[in-house]
DNA sequence: CTCAGTGTTCAGTG
DNA sequence: TCACTGAACACTGA
């Protein structure tokens, strides 16, 4: 489930199994879709031997950052994850890369729709793809009035703009859904009509959203009941919040969206 | 068997 | 050039 706070719970588990250790094993899967700028075998060797030294992220990327240039730079696409083991028995299946660390710490990144990708960038922050992003929506969001800022000019329903990666980095299809439903902002207002009032009170659903799924390490079933997101799954005919309220789901900018009527406005 | 899916990227339009 | 839209990508599981 990538998106900021599945991406970051990733990063801070794959960041505890591997600082300060030596990658003594490094293993690549061929598949060219995975490794889209240079091949596994390249990777796998750039990886091997290295230290591990700390990590970054920002939106749905993050990178290692290893004893020396370049550095791995993952994305999760829609199906990406990574899982830490201890026995080569353990390795998961549709692994794509999996670093064995000296002390026989084993990490895998698995990615079954081959949507994601690892590329290797000397300074990430810097090169594309991580510097075309806008600000990331949990380390670096701007407040109400900025956001309003953004959002000027843009025609498109706010919906969209939220999904948008170069404006606000880290928000997927379900955030997008759940902070409007939270603000009770209609998913097709053109995102320039919202006025400072509605902007302020985005802002702050995205911030309290994020903050809420990071502590609970996007675990859902640490959500709390009254968020939309346990409702828009299967898309099911009939389904209700837990206020009783009827869902709704549209397309809108080509994404499915879950919402409610009465409430978002 | 058919369809939808938590994301990006690209071609085409205005 | 830019903002925007819609389709494509690939695969699993309901």
């Amino acid at each position: 489930m990538p998106e900021l706070p599945e991406v970051e719970t990733v990063r801070r588990r794959v960041q505890h199994a591997l600082k300060g250790k030596r990658l003594v094993t490094v293993r690549a899967e061929d598949d060219a879709l995975i490794f889209r700028d240079a091949p596994a075998r390249t990777v796998s060797r750039q990886l091997r031997g290295r230290r591990v030294v700390g990590s970054g992220r920002k939106g749905k990327y993050f990178w290692l950052a290893l004893d020396r240039r370049p550095w791995p730079v993952f994305h999760l696409g829609m199906s990406g994850w990574f899982y830490c083991y201890g026995s080569a028995a353990d390795r998961p299946r549709h692994w794509k890369l999996e670093m064995i660390a000296e002390d026989e710490t084993r990490v895998a990144m698995v990615n079954p729709r081959r949507l994601g990708s690892v590329r290797m960038r000397s300074d990430p922050v810097a090169e594309p793809p991580v510097s075309e992003l806008g600000y990331d929506a949990a380390d670096d969001l701007p407040d109400g009035a900025a956001l309003h800022r953004l959002l000027a000019g843009r025609k498109a329903p706010i919906k969209s703009v939220l999904l948008d990666q170069s404006v606000l980095a880290g928000v997927g299809n379900w955030i997008a859904d759940e902070v409007l439903y939270q603000s009770r902002i209609r998913p097709d207002r053109r995102a320039c009509d919202l006025p400072c009032r509605e902007t302020n009170r985005l802002q702050t659903a995205i911030r309290r959203v994020i903050d809420h799924a990071v502590a609970a390490e996007a675990d859902d079933t640490r959500f709390p009941r009254t968020w939309l997101f346990h409702h828009r799954w299967g898309r099911r005919q009939g389904a209700t919040t837990a206020r009783g309220e009827a869902v709704v789901f549209d397309t809108i900018g080509g994404r499915t969206t879950a919402w409610v009527p009465g409430r978002q406005l």
